[in-house]
Parts: structure tokens; C-alpha cells; sequence
DNA sequence: GCCAGCGTTCAATCAATACTGAACGCTCCG
DNA sequence: CGGAGCGTTCAGTATTGATTGAACGCTGGC
């Protein structure tokens, strides 16, 4: 073997799998990511249960739940009839829009307490709009930066490194 | 009783906990934000504790986590032995913070795997470098709007209503 | 038409963690 | 100096949800 440096990929899969349960997704979505981040290839998924030692259920269950949210992309194989997967494009844009799903079902908590609550509650009606335009401003913002992501496909291809 | 709405309070004060679940925090915490934004006024933990119908240990434990957030301040009364709690002037900044938290975590992983891995792992190394692009750009974003929010404290008190 | 392989689904298990009740320490009042 | 009230902490409980193993349906090869 020439190379064999498990040690930071395994490292990184573990990460991944950490982070994406923070962001309140099973543990082996994140993993399934991290190893598509540093495998790329499309890869059935017999080969992610066998790489990261998960059942086949799961793989099954959290390919779909990645599909799903764009993360990964589908592909056929002429010849096989396996399922294969890859990674989506630009499949980190999916995380931004989780959390402008979550600012608009906070908005919607919002909106729905303002219509509902009587006009007594002048403090409460005050500090309700006060975070809704707070959640409004936030929401708008992280759209605009999916928008502009989406648009410039990859930037520069080099010349500026840091930020 | 001159105004009896406990349907749209307690329908709020429970969205706000599964808003809070979401985010990674208990519901509990979130349970007593929207009573904060509701009531707004200096509670004690025992008024917590008795209007959300929960244990003392878990309005404790849940109000030193709001208050390292930054999302309830603690302020005494002359005369008065007890804690009280408020709800902080930019509350919901706090939200906004924790997700650069996470994006902090997850380009400090990709970083390490960048370093870590050999460079024969082009398109590995390929792709870390582009998420971590990307992460980087959509971190320094979110930072941004924080101090933009920051500093316009409320904006206009009055005038131009939606956004 | 039967067999093998792949993906999916479902009940059961397991782990993580929020929540509680009880005990403790502290501070102030009498 | 003794007692009461408040907040904190800790072990135990309960609940949520991820993960698994096994059964099922489907598709293609022989």
C-alpha cells in the first residue's frame, strides 16, 4: 500500500458525523458526508456500510434523508443495477437553508402570537415585533447569501487565498 | 379575570420550546424565553417554575444556560433576597452566534483535514478546499449581520412597518 | 420460473440527555 | 444562635430518537 492514512480521514469522517448532529442530523448522515467529502466518487451503498462499518439499514435510511435535503445526488450505472450516489454540487447550501427553515418557523411562531394575543399586552406585542423583524432581517440576509452562492458556481479558480 | 388568553401564550410558549429543541438547546430553555418574551418583566426562578409548571432544579439549570448565552440577564431588587432574571436588550443574537459557532467547528475540521491529509489525495484536498470556501464566506456573513444588528440597537422607533 | 442480490421497512434495542425529587449550603431574619 | 427560604447540585427516572437485525418486495440473471 502506498499510502495509508487513515488516521485523518477517520479523524475528519468523526468530525463530520459530531458537527452534523449539532446541526441536529443523525450522527451518520454526517459521517456519509465527510467520507463522500474526502472519497467523492459515486459509491453504493454497500460500499459506505462496508467503509464505515454501519448497517445497511442505516446507510439506507440516512441516503435518503441526505437525497432528500440535496446533499447527495443519485446516479445509474449503465450495466448495474446498483444504486450509486454522489455528492450534489454545491451540497453545502443545504445546511443554510436549514437554518432559513428554522428562522421561518420561528417567524411563523411570531406572526401567529401577534395575531392571537389581544392588543392588552402592549410589552409583549412590542417585543414580539421587536424579534420578528430581528428574525425577518436574519432570514432575508442568509437567503441573499444563498442566492449569490448559487450564482457564482466556484469563484476564482486561484489568485487571493485567505480571507 | 379581564383578560383570560392562556390559548395563544401557552401555544407560543410551547412553539418557542420545540424552536429551542431545534437549535440544540432544551425545551425547557425555550419554554421560558417565550414566557420572557410574553411576560418581559423580572421574574424570579420560582415564578418560572410555577407559571411553566416545571421543577426548580430545571429552571435553574436552564436559566445559568440562557445566561451564559446572553439571552437573560440577572438583576437584583433592593430589598429582595431572590434571583431575577430578565430578558436581555438584543436576545436573539445569541442564535445567530451559535450557528457561527457551529460553522467555526466545522471549518476548524475541514482545516485539519486539509493539513493532515497527504497530497495525494488531490480531490480530496479539492473539495475541503472548496466547502471550506464556502464556510469561511458563509461564517463571515452571519458576523456581518450580527454587527450590523448590533449596532442599530432598534432602528426607528416607528414608521415604515414591513421589510 | 426459480434463485440471488440489492434496497427498503419495521419492531426492538440501545444510547443520550432532558427532567425531576431530594439533599445540601448559604444568607438573611428573628 | 436557630430557623426559614432560595438556589444549586446530584443520582435516578423517563423520554426521545438513532441504530440495528430481520423480514419483505423487487429486479435481473440463469
Amino acid at each position: 500500500m502506498p499510502t495509508d492514512p487513515p488516521a485523518a480521514v477517520s479523524v475528519f469522517i468523526e468530525r463530520m458525523g459530531l458537527s452534523a448532529q449539532a446541526d441536529g442530523l443523525p450522527r451518520i448522515a454526517g459521517r456519509m458526508l465527510g467520507w463522500f467529502i474526502l472519497h467523492g466518487g459515486p459509491a453504493s451503498l454497500a460500499d459506505l456500510a462496508e467503509a464505515l462499518e454501519v448497517s445497511r439499514a442505516s446507510v439506507s435510511t440516512n441516503a435518503r434523508v441526505l437525497r432528500d435535503l440535496g446533499v447527495l445526488e443519485a446516479t445509474a450505472r449503465p450495466g448495474d443495477r446498483q444504486d450509486y450516489y454522489r455528492l450534489a454540487d454545491r451540497h453545502y447550501l443545504p445546511m443554510l437553508e436549514g437554518y432559513v427553515e428554522r428562522m421561518a418557523t420561528l417567524r411563523d411562531a411570531l406572526a401567529t402570537a401577534e395575531r392571537d394575543l389581544p392588543d392588552d399586552w402592549r410589552d409583549a406585542q412590542s417585543r414580539l415585533v421587536d424579534m420578528h423583524r430581528f428574525v425577518d432581517t436574519a432570514r432575508d440576509h442568509t437567503r441573499d447569501l444563498i442566492e449569490r452562492l448559487r450564482r457564482d458556481d466556484r469563484g476564482p479558480p486561484e489568485g487571493d487565498g485567505h480571507g
